[in-house]
DNA sequence: TTCCGACAGTGGGGTCGCAAT
DNA sequence: ATTGCGACCCCACTATCGGAA
């Protein structure tokens, strides 16, 4: 297939709002595939290419190139030249791919350059991916979207999945499984305000600590293991303290869910920010990581995925008890919130809300698994405003925000000290207004930035802080969301940099 | 007819490795 | 040695479509 159809297909989902005609013309896509050609046909469609990220970012592609005029790439050229993108590394790599890009470039259409560059820079913006890409690969293949779906998440490729329902037949697609040693999308959560609502939303459930550091999943075959990140990198080269705990524990093959963090000498986790410099790194070997796990998908030749949570944790608490995360068993709110300042007391996030009797679902965000966090609200200052992009086009959107200064402890006194921006919380409203105030209060312009004199308060919910290089305070917001602006308050109102950094030390 | 589940999009801070300077 | 880029950990929230109720 060429690459023009490809792009025209594109740009028809990306003309229309309706989730239907979306699929519509992505299935017909589908339905001309070759077989060779499905797993790179998808890694274009949702700028997620089949060799994963190609070291090329905006900056990589900023460059000035020239195109050609009539569009004779094929699919398969593409997948040839993001190859040669993906293998090049060592000296002189940034020049070879420059070169590569400039080739590519070259041979495409300004159009298909266009298209492939959202492709390379993974952002492809037509309001289709894996949720209706899925939805279409049922609708061309003639099976039940469920079916692909689950093949989908199981075998954590939907490209795999799409090429077996596409030519494969139906028996195949039903065959796609759990493989131990292969990585399955992982169970996430939606979010409640308390634990109390979540156990009244879930019932009987188990009540977890949520652990501040990097989701694992764990695979054991024999005396293999392989580590899995939340998308499903492999970073068993990096956690050898993690392989030797699962090889020792008592099972032939096993599949663990679970999260991964530093503690310090007192047993108390450390700091998100030390958990990651670990996890991140190919050396650092000082601080060790030690695994919690809160789920078993897979025991002994047993796949446990559609079983109901007690009955995983059961086996879990069999083979693997004392790797477990904290759990209390209750359809009790009492108990939830009990539990829940424990976990925090002990210095964790919070708590994860589970339905017991619910089965693993990969890959889903689903009403059975809710997690609980405490919430911060502070008042702080606009200090400049950054113009939108994509659906925000012409709308300001991102706030710097500042803290109070009274002291001029990191500036003139009365001023205020930048700890963040956000542009979570807005609405349609909100930007509106936005775009409409902060023009008349502008002192300066920058590329992409209004600077604006510091008068209008904003209340901001967060996570928490964390230390920071970044902002002059030494202290950077997380997670940081709009929660309202406040007209009643006054700039010197607005909370301190002093109390910001008090929340590092609690 | 109204409600709500699932998705896509809009970006945030921090950390690392690596190549270029 | 330092700097800049890219990848990838963590993540919240709103708007929208279309099926469920």
């Amino acid at each position: 297939m060429l690459l023009r159809e490809v792009v025209e297909a594109a740009d028809a989902v990306s003309r229309t709002a309706s989730r239907k005609a979306k699929i519509g013309v992505l299935a017909e896509v589908l339905r001309r595939l070759t077989p060779e050609e499905v797993p790179s046909a998808v890694g274009l469609l949702l700028a997620k290419p089949r060799q994963g990220r190609l070291g090329v970012g905006w900056r990589t592609l900023a460059a000035e190139r020239s195109h050609a005029p009539t569009a004779t790439l094929g699919v398969l050229d593409v997948d040839a030249a993001f190859d040669r993108l993906a293998v090049a590394t060592g000296s002189g790599s940034a020049a070879r791919r420059q070169t590569e890009l400039d080739a590519l470039a070259g041979a495409a259409t300004a159009g298909e350059w266009d298209f492939l560059s959202r492709v390379i820079l993974g952002e492809l913006r037509t309001g289709a991916l894996e949720g209706v890409l899925l939805d279409a690969v049922a609708l061309a293949a003639d099976r039940p979207a469920a079916s692909v779906r689950r093949a989908a998440m199981l075998s954590g490729d939907l490209g795999e999945a799409a090429a077996v329902a596409l030519f494969d037949g139906p028996d195949a697609l039903e065959d796609v499984g759990l493989v131990v040693g292969r990585a399955v999308l992982p169970m996430l959560a939606a979010t409640a305000s308390s634990a109390a609502d979540a156990v009244a939303a879930t019932g009987d459930s188990s009540v977890e600590y949520k652990l501040d550091g990097a989701r694992i999943q764990v695979h054991r075959d024999g005396d293999e293991v392989r580590i899995f990140t939340r998308t499903l990198a492999d970073v068993t080269h990096r956690l050898p303290e993690i392989v030797d705990t699962v090889r020792g524990l008592p099972v032939r093959s096993a599949i663990f869910d679970g999260e991964t963090l530093a503690l310090d000498e007192d047993g108390a986790p450390r700091a998100f920010q030390e958990t990651m410099a670990r996890f991140g790194s190919e050396t650092a070997t000082a601080v060790a990581l030690r695994p919690w796990f809160f789920d078993l998908l897979h025991l002994d030749g047993r796949d446990l995925l559609d079983e109901p949570l007690h009955v995983r944790q059961a086996e879990l608490q069999r083979v693997a008890g004392e790797w477990r995360v904290p759990a209390v068993r209750t359809a009790d709110p009492v108990v939830a919130e009990e539990t829940a300042r424990a976990a925090l007391a002990a210095g964790h996030e919070g708590v994860m809300v589970k339905g017991v009797d619910a089965a693993y679902q990969a890959g889903r965000r689903g009403k059975s698994w809710l997690k609980v966090k405490p919430v911060l609200t502070f008042d702080l200052v606009v200090l400049a405003v950054e113009e939108g992009s994509g659906r925000r086009s012409g709308l300001l959107s991102n706030l710097h925000l500042g803290a109070h200064d009274p002291d001029g402890a990191f500036g003139p006194p009365g001023g205020f000290v930048m700890v963040g921006k956000t542009f979570k919380g807005l609405t349609d409203r909100l930007l509106a207004w936005q775009t409409a105030h902060f023009p008349t209060i502008e002192t300066s312009r920058s590329a992409h930035t209004v600077h604006v004199r510091p008068e209008t308060v904003v209340e901001i919910a967060i996570d928490g802080v964390q230390r920071s290089t970044r902002y002059p305070g030494g202290v950077a917001l997380r997670f940081a969301r709009v929660k309202g602006y406040r007209p009643d308050k006054t700039p010197a109102e607005a909370d301190t940099i002093d109390a910001l950094r008090a929340l590092l030390r609690g």
